[in-house]
Formats: structure tokens, sequence, C-alpha cells
DNA sequence: CTGTTAGCGCTTTCAG
DNA sequence: CTGAAAGCGCTAACAG
């Protein structure tokens, strides 16, 4: 592994001129310059990151946390952790996973949070460094999310004007601020337009939501739509149906959540409102990067900050 | 942040012996151990992972390659960093993702490779640390892998036992060394056993598999059963046969592979071959760290090592 | 068992 | 524009 005196060496300059051609390439004459770029090349050097962490005392590394609790079959994390991982990298800035077990291992110049439970807190509010949260959050955390009660409404809004005349919110049943304001676009929505409706909530699981359909399928008259909270429960809804002969979309229409995967997997592509992750995931990189490079920003403004990024109806083959 | 020399003053001995207590503990007097000890919880001192990397040459990161281009979708990925994760962090090693552009970036102990191409062998063999590839793998590098000739082997005698006649290979249209090997499994049972069977390649998308399935549904009489390569494939098939009226799993089966997510969303919960990908991820771990503590190990025997996971058939209900 | 010395590779002063 | 000195936090190697 060369090092900068190695460059130095070969170039005739003290390492200080080496170390400036990387860093302050201005404030070195451009033909000395470009000798020593040319023979970093050629001795293939990479300035060391341990070397200007300890100097520096920043890592150009960014933990995000992984936990088992946090249902990781969903491609949703992935899509997500893609996003940050490509961010990062145009930055130079590594991206390291952090578990329960780990977090402090190793330093880091930020986290990105995400699956975060209330027991949690007691860590979280003693790291040392920049957070930004993935999902809305009540302790007050800067985060980026999509709008769940308008991606909701608008959901419905489609429902109904495609002339589904009962409306079913299929969610999940967890007291979560996303699943929370998800419900209550539904809510507000199916009362302010009058429509007849009702709320269910399942575990996330494809066949809890078949077994519900079924066994209930009395209450849903031709014309109903559901409204998922997530393309797995769509998916469950639209095997019930199938299954008990109903026609899928010209009497029953399915709207899923997320657009990532499961909407394609189903007998009948989901209409799906479709979560731009990996441009969320750039975002929650890019804010991160921002409040480290601005530390005053961070505490001056005690407020929140809050990126929303829209999610957008893919419409296909499970409504008319 | 507190250092080593604050904990060495608030215990009045040499820095060194603080040192001691944390690596070599058996070197300094117990009491004298517990005191330090005790002081470096109450000032909260955890070394500095860069300060350590400079010293020692070794800075306790393995990288982890997720490519785009990866279909990083599949819920196999996540597990698979799930693994690879809890196992690192049980040896205090962080783990990093790296990209195609970024797997520079920072130094790291050693590499777990995945969904590498020809077009990577350039960079893949100029780097300076010890690698572990994930999936068998044609250029000698260590690697963990399932047995995917013989887990083949076991779905298709499955298949045959339960008394389907008529067997097909549902395989995706990759020329890698897995599906090559699922594909001979195949090929060598039924031609050794005299069954009747058929070989179909398709994209791995359910939907390839429906659309082929329906097209040529006057091949298929009953009492089929449908070997598939992925589980993507298998949910594909069994909505084509639904569609068509088909009996699952009387008159026909379907039996897929992988069993992370999938086989739990069909609407006949798949029978699959189930890769323990969690333990797959731990063992590529293990393997590298112990690659990276016996570096003779690396060099001396040229041979390639190679760990084998069994999968498991999970019976379910698409098959009888 | 404990302390001293030296140095890992880099960058931030401060002088030229 | 360039160089010399000092030090980031830690540990290996040698003394005691």
């Amino acid at each position: 592994m060369a090092t900068l005196n190695d460059v130095a060496k070969r170039t005739n300059v003290s390492k200080m001129t080496v170390s400036r051609a990387i860093n302050h390439p201005d404030q070195v004459r451009p033909e000395l310059r470009d000798a020593i770029l040319q023979v970093m090349t050629e001795l293939n050097y990479h300035p060391n990151a341990a070397a200007r962490a300890l100097v520096g005392r920043r890592t150009r590394v960014i933990k995000l946390t992984i936990f088992e609790d946090m249902d990781i079959t969903e491609p949703y994390y992935m899509m997500l952790l893609a996003g940050i991982a490509n961010e990062l990298n145009q930055h130079q800035y590594a991206l390291q996973i952090a578990t329960r077990n780990s977090y402090e291992v190793g330093e880091c110049d930020g986290y990105i949070l995400t699956g975060i439970r209330d027991s949690d807190a007691g860590w979280v509010a003693r790291l040392d460094q920049p957070v930004v949260f993935f999902g809305r959050n009540r302790q007050g955390y800067d985060y980026v999310d999509t709008d769940n009660f308008q991606a909701i409404q608008t959901s419905t809004a489609y429902a109904a004007q495609a002339g589904y005349t009962y409306l079913v919110f299929v969610g999940i049943a967890v007291a979560e601020p996303f699943e929370l304001d998800r419900e209550q676009g539904f809510q507000e929505y199916v009362t302010s337009h009058q429509i007849s409706a009702q709320i269910i909530r399942l575990t996330n699981h494809s066949h809890s939501a078949t077994a519900y359909i079924k066994k209930h399928w009395a209450e849903f008259p031709p014309n109903t739509a559901f409204i998922c909270a997530s393309d797995r429960l769509a998916i469950g809804v639209e095997t019930a149906i199938i299954d008990q002969g109903g026609q899928v979309p010209s009497d029953y229409g399915v709207i899923g959540f997320d657009g990532v995967f499961l909407n394609q997997i189903a007998a009948k592509r989901l209409t799906t409102m479709k979560q731009p992750l990996e441009e969320m995931g750039r975002a929650a990189a890019r804010l991160l990067l921002t409040k480290i490079a601005h530390p005053e920003m961070s505490q001056a403004s005690h407020n929140q900050e809050k990126i929303i990024i829209n999610s957008r109806l893919s419409v296909a083959e499970s409504t008319r």
C-alpha cells in the first residue's frame, strides 16, 4: 500500500504538497499538481481512511439500522438501502449496517434510523451524531416519508370515481403513525363524501386477508373496492375474491400500497400506491449529509425537518 | 469523547496499562483491571476505531457487494445480509455495503462478493484482501452455496413419488452455474428413472410463467408436476393452472425454490426447496473471518474452499 | 505486572 | 506556493 510519503519521494516534494494536491488543488502549482496526480495513479495510491478519520474526526461512514423485527423480507428495505448507498457513494461516504447489538462498534458521522421502537428511545437519544429517521416520528427527529394520509385519500378517491360504491380499508393492525395516517385518510374521505365503508385491521400477511375476506364474504356485494395498506394484504384479498368466484376488476376492485414488487406478482397485477423508495433513500442520505456539513443548522432551528415525497398511483389490472 | 489518556489519568496508571486491560486482560493485576474497567464505563469510554485501524492495519470492516443489476427486490439478499451482519457483529466486525462505484472508498479486511459478472473479473482479481463468494464460481474463489443439483433431484424425486407422471422443469434463462446445476439435477433424475418430462426456460417473472403455461396448456395433462427454479416462477405457474381450471394439488403439483417469502404469498402455499439463507450468510462471514485470522491458510492451500449448506424441502399445499 | 518510546498515515498549524 | 513540526488515539516492542 503506497503512502503519501511514497508519492512525495517519487515526486521530490514534501508529503504536505501531495496532501494539498489532493485536498486543496488550487494551492499547488498546476504542473506540479499534474505530476503528483500522475505518480499517484502509477503507484495506485489511495488515501488511508483510518488516518484521515483519526486526524479529521470524521469517518465518512453513515450507519443504517436493520433490525430483525423489521420484517426484512419486505423488499421495501432493500430498495431504501440501495437508494441510500447510491447517494452516499456519490459523496464518497460509506454505508454501514447497524443492528441493535452493533450500533456502537466503530465510529460514524451520522445515522439513518428506521424500524425504531419505543424501547429504543434510550440509546437513540444518546447518539452523539446527527440522525435522520425514515418515517414520521413523534420524537421530533428529522425525517423522510411519504404523505400517507394524502396517498390513501388519492387511492380512495380513485376507487370512488371508478364507480365502486362500497369501500373497505384493509389496514395493518399496528399503532404506528404511518398506519394511523392511512386510516384517517380513508375515514375522512368516505365520511365527507358519504360513501358506505368499513375498516378492518389485520396482521400484514396475505393469508390473514384471504381468510378474513372469505369468512365475511357476505358483507361484500359486487361493486366493492378494497383499499389495502400493503401489497401483501392486497394480494391476499385478490386471492380470496377469485376463490369466491368474484370478478376482478369488474365487480371488485383492489388497490395495494408500496408498489415495490408484490404488485407484479399478483394474478391480476395490482393497482397500487407506489412509493418512490429509491428516491426516498437518496433524500434521507442527502438530508443527513447536509446536517453533517452544517452542524449549526441542526442546533439552531429546533424545529423538525421533514422531507415528504409523493407516492403515485400506479394503475394496473385490479381496478377498472 | 473520552480517550485512553482520560481513563489512564483517572486511574493513575499509564495509558498502556489501560490498553492492556482491554486487549490483554491477563497481563494486568485483577484488582487494577477491575478499577480500570469501572472508570471506563463511568467515562463511557469506547476505543477509537480509526486509531486502532491505523496502528493495527486491520479495520474490522467487511464489505458486501450490492449491485443494481442484482434484482435486489428478491428478499433473498436481505436475508443473506442479515445473516452476515449478525455473525460479523458477534465478532465485533462492521458490515459495509459496496457498490460498483464505491468498492474502493474506505479500507476493509475482507470482501463477501455476490452478483459478480464476468466483466467484474478485473477489479475482483485486484482486491488485496481475502474474498469469499456467495454462490459457486468458476474462478476458483472460496464460496458458500447450497447444492443446487441435489436440491432439484430431491424436489423431482418427491414429485415422482407423489405419483405425478409428467414432470416439467421451469428454469430461469441464464447461463449461471446455479441454474445449470438445477437443470442437470432434473435431467439426470428423469432420465435415469425414465420419466416423461420437459424443460422450459423463462425470464424470472411470475407473469412469464403464467403466460407460457396458459399458451401451452394442452401439453400438460392432469398428473403433471412443475419443478420451478424460483418461487416467483412457481407462483406464476400456480396462477395459470388455477386460471385454466386445473386442480392443485390433486391434478397438478407445483414446487418452488428459495422459500424466503413468496412461497407464503401464493394462493396455495407453495411446496418449496427452502434455502437457509440466514445460515448461509453466517457461514460466509465465518469463513471470511477464518481466512482473515489465518492468512497462511488462504495462501498455502491453493484449492478452493467450499461450504455447502443443504436446502430442505418444505412441503405445503401445492403438492399432494 | 507496569511504564516509556516510537510510530501507524494523514492534516492542521505556522514559517518560510 | 511549499516545507517542517506536531499531534490525532492507539498499540507493539522493549525496558524495568
